[in-house]
DNA sequence: CTCTGTGCAAACTCTTTGCACTACC
DNA sequence: GGTAGTGCAAAGAGTTTGCACAGAG
């Protein structure tokens, strides 16, 4: 599979086996996971690595826009691919994280709010999702 | 000041010199603080007080609708005011974060996605404000 | 009087840091 | 070969918890 591999490159990331295998976990469908799941997963493929490098590794993407950071949750983060557009859900009773397909909001579009330039949005709803509103019933 | 004391008795709240402290440093028009930053405020006026309790009631008045939590920014949580409509802008510069304004999105005012129940939206801003942006150049 | 709130300190979780070693480019 | 990445362990920040005492209703 070198699709990864160019990806990290048009990046510009440096390529390691470490960084294909964290790339590699997003590659299942959508998803968000937290630093420990992602740590889990590539454990797998590569025994050695550590949780240390695993938040490096978070951190490198983050800032070359290969990951998104969500901090929708009070506890912990979660990451997912940026070429997913959506905002995000936090169920307060089973604490689930869901995606939102929403129609675009026009200020999203924007470049800059009020002078301050604009470099990502996240959109946060809080509430109880519909497996739990069900259940309660 | 009876004004406070109404308040949280309307919102069912427990009234103690404590609370109304917490409660009252928010009167100074719109900020955004941090658990730290508010023990420090109460301190003044209520020096026996510990961060704890700060924690305890600040807790209290979220899950009771007085005050929200804004997770803008990776390291703590902000509070403020409820009675305050708008989103949030955080400066990966300078850490500051401000409020911002917009035209009302049409989405926020919906009580459901997708069978989802929403109880609160945050909307959160990431980029670079206009103080910092002027600075560079 | 009872039950919740408070103060204090210790514990916990997630994340960051420092340093020596490794391996991409 | 030099610079950036990795592994490990310890430190750090913010927050939560447990318990005894105090105070609101």
């Amino acid at each position: 599979m070198k699709r990864s591999e160019q990806i990290l490159r048009q990046h510009k990331v440096k390529v390691t086996p470490q960084r294909l295998a964290v790339y590699g976990v997003f590659n299942n469908g959508k998803c968000h996971l937290s630093a420990e799941e992602i740590f889990q997963k590539v454990k797998a493929q590569v025994p050695a690595i550590s949780l240390g490098t695993v938040y490096a590794i978070l951190e490198n993407f983050t800032s070359k826009h290969l990951l998104n950071e969500i901090k929708i949750d009070f506890s912990r983060s979660l990451y997912e691919r940026t070429d997913e557009d959506h905002h995000h859900f936090l169920c307060r009773l089973c604490r689930k994280v869901l995606d939102v397909e929403m129609p675009r909001c026009p200020v999203l579009d924007r470049k800059s709010v009020q002078g301050h330039a604009i470099e990502n949005f996240q959109g946060y709803f809080y509430g109880v999702c519909k497996d739990c509103s069900s259940k309660k019933r």
